[in-house]
DNA sequence: CGCGTCCAATACCATTTCGATCTCGATGCC
DNA sequence: GGCATCGAGATCGAAATGGTATTGGACGCG
């Protein structure tokens, strides 16, 4: 698991789309595709239902979201915080 | 920054020394050492001071290192809940 | 139905990143 | 001074990551 992953996990849950997560994230959607695949296979629970067109997010993936940003935000104030520091 | 950069700097700062740290993480000293550069650079702020002999953590390596052991903690209780999740 | 469109998944290749080995430079100890 | 120790630098091979092209399946519309 890495925090790339999150990051883009997060990204494919917020827009529930693939695709236009892909372009939020100025990559291209296959490997997007795998970098979820494989965290769900990390995980070893799926985190989107793959429809007929599109996804949706599981139980379980709607609890991964919410964690998964707490520990994005917490990463970012820590980079923040080093910014800030007292040389 | 990545989770491997934060287990790397734990492992070092717990150490206080990199060719130990590198031995527990089952990697040699020199790609430890790169790691541990590079997270510098990206923070903007050094982590150890190089002594003639061995580094020692500055006072922003220790805050950096309790923010980062809390983040690796949250990261393992996420991945232990997934194992434990009703599928 | 059947065709076109949409969307994620797969196949394949290029590039970048990461780790291992070898070596050097600096420092402490005898 | 000579030697051992420790971290840093250089170089090479392996693994991970991203891009392009394409496929496969599902929906909408005629």
């Amino acid at each position: 698991m890495s925090l790339q992953q999150l990051q883009y996990f997060v990204a494919v849950a917020e827009e529930q789309h693939v695709t236009r997560a892909a372009e939020r994230l100025r990559i291209s959607q296959p490997p997007l595709s795998r970098q979820i695949q494989a965290l769900e296979d990390e995980l070893g629970q799926p985190l989107f239902e793959r429809r007929g067109r599109g996804i949706a997010l599981t139980a379980f993936g709607r609890y991964f979201a919410a964690r998964a940003t707490a520990i994005l935000d917490h990463v970012a104030s820590v980079l923040a915080d080093s910014k800030r520091w007292p040389s």
